[in-house]
Parts: C-alpha cells; structure tokens; sequence
DNA sequence: CCGATTGTTCACCTGATAGTTAACTACCTC
DNA sequence: GAGGTAGTTAACTATCAGGTGAACAATCGG
C-alpha cells in the first residue's frame, strides 16, 4: 500500500472534509462559500483546507480580478491512486489464487500454516 | 454519499486498521495472528477488529474444533460501495457535462452563480 | 488613507481515540 | 478440575485533531 494512500485515507477520514470534496464535485468552490455551507467557522474551513491541499486531492488558485479570492478544486492524482489500491482489495474475491486461498484457509480448521 | 461510507472511511483512517486489511488480503487470519504480526498488544487489536466488523468490513467466524479461535476475513459489500462512491468522485473529470461545469468555474473569475 | 472584505495563522480548549495492564470468559488438555 | 490458551471487556492514561475567537495580512473600494 503506498503512503500516499494511506495519508489520502486519513484525509477523508474527516466528515467536513467528505463534504467538501463532495461539494467540490460541482465545481470549483471559494473558501467563503464552503464555510458557509458548512456552518462552520472560516479558520477551522481553512485547516481542512490545507489538509486536502498538502495531502493533494485539492488545489488552490488565485483568480483574476480579485487577489483576496481562493478557489478550490479537485485533483484527480491522488483519488486515482486510491482507486486502485482499493482495486487490489476487490481482486481478494475475482482473482483465482487470492480466492482458492481464502478458501483454502477457509475450510482447513485451525491450522497455522 | 451514503452514510455507510462515511463509515467505511472512518474505519480506514486509523493505520492499524489499513494494516489488517491488507494482511487479510492474504486470507483469513485469528486475531492472535493478527495482533502477534502488528507487535500490538491483543486487547488493542480486538478494539481494531470490533470496529471493523461493527462496520462491515470483516466478518468474525467461529472455527470447527476450536471453539476459543476466531477468524476474520474480509467482506465485500463495503469495499464495493466505497468504491462506486470514488467512481462518483472521478466521473468529475471523465462527465462531459461536470467537466464543462468545471471549466466554466474555473474561466468565469471572482462572480459567483 | 480608512474601513470593509477575504482568508489565514495563533492560542487555547475539549472530546475522541488508540494504547497499556489487569481482570474476566470460555474453552481445551491432561 | 487444575492449569494453560484465545480472546474480549474494563479502567485508565495520553496524545491528537477539530472547533472557537482574536489577531494578522493582503486587497479592494470609496
């Protein structure tokens, strides 16, 4: 399992951060709109923030026009990765070997190999 | 987002946890095993193992001559809706439509909808 | 400039959770 | 049935993560 799974999982742990990768689905969000979304307080929005931007399932851009504004988006990398680590988990039961030693195990009683 | 995988991801988030996962993509395992592997304390893993079934994501089984042994494996259903939920997430850049939306977004500057 | 807006960082508090040891249950073996 | 084994539950501790309000930085608008 590489690491960057494993920080991905602990990212999306959090219930807000759920949310606003859920939000994120319909577009690019500002941080102003997503705390008051949430009705939670504009720090705690932003830690979550930072949290999905090192962890690298959200990115932030400035946007033309007004330098106070940050907007939020999806990236793809890292739910990628996480989707085919958890592909690896789904071959324990359509893979041939994985399945005849779960079965294997299964059915031998008590034995340690 | 179907609560059942705010759940799933609540389970995954702890590394111990991720941990037993991966090991029972090998196949069934007793919690001795388990614990023995991770050089943690027994009590400590069948708090892991309790939340994991408790959520879905291993089924406890009873073994034919032993009755003190339990088994654990994995389950499929969780597994699979947490998979149909990042498929939700990824179809963000593969939809026609949501990419539009998103370009959109992303070209409109500081106006919001 | 001066006040309002956008968002972040700081300091602090609180609740949840993972780890430990000790005690308990159930079962096997002799 | 005495002793050992497999595993869980109980009680406790300690660390960590998320929430808040306050202060700060940067920018916009009059």
């Amino acid at each position: 399992m590489p690491a960057s799974v494993d920080r991905t999982l602990a990212a999306l742990a959090d219930p807000t951060r759920r949310r606003v990768v859920d939000m994120l689905r319909g577009g690019p969000r500002r941080a102003g709109e997503l705390s008051e979304a949430f009705h939670i307080s504009p720090p705690a929005l932003s830690r979550h923030l930072r949290v999905l931007r090192s962890t690298g399932l959200v990115s932030e851009q400035r946007i033309e026009g007004d330098a106070r504004v940050r907007v939020y988006q999806l990236r793809r990398e890292r739910f990628g990765e996480l989707s085919r680590w958890l592909a690896e988990v789904e071959s324990f039961w359509t893979d041939q070997l994985s399945s005849f030693r779960a079965h294997a195990e299964r059915t031998r009683g008590s034995k340690r190999s």
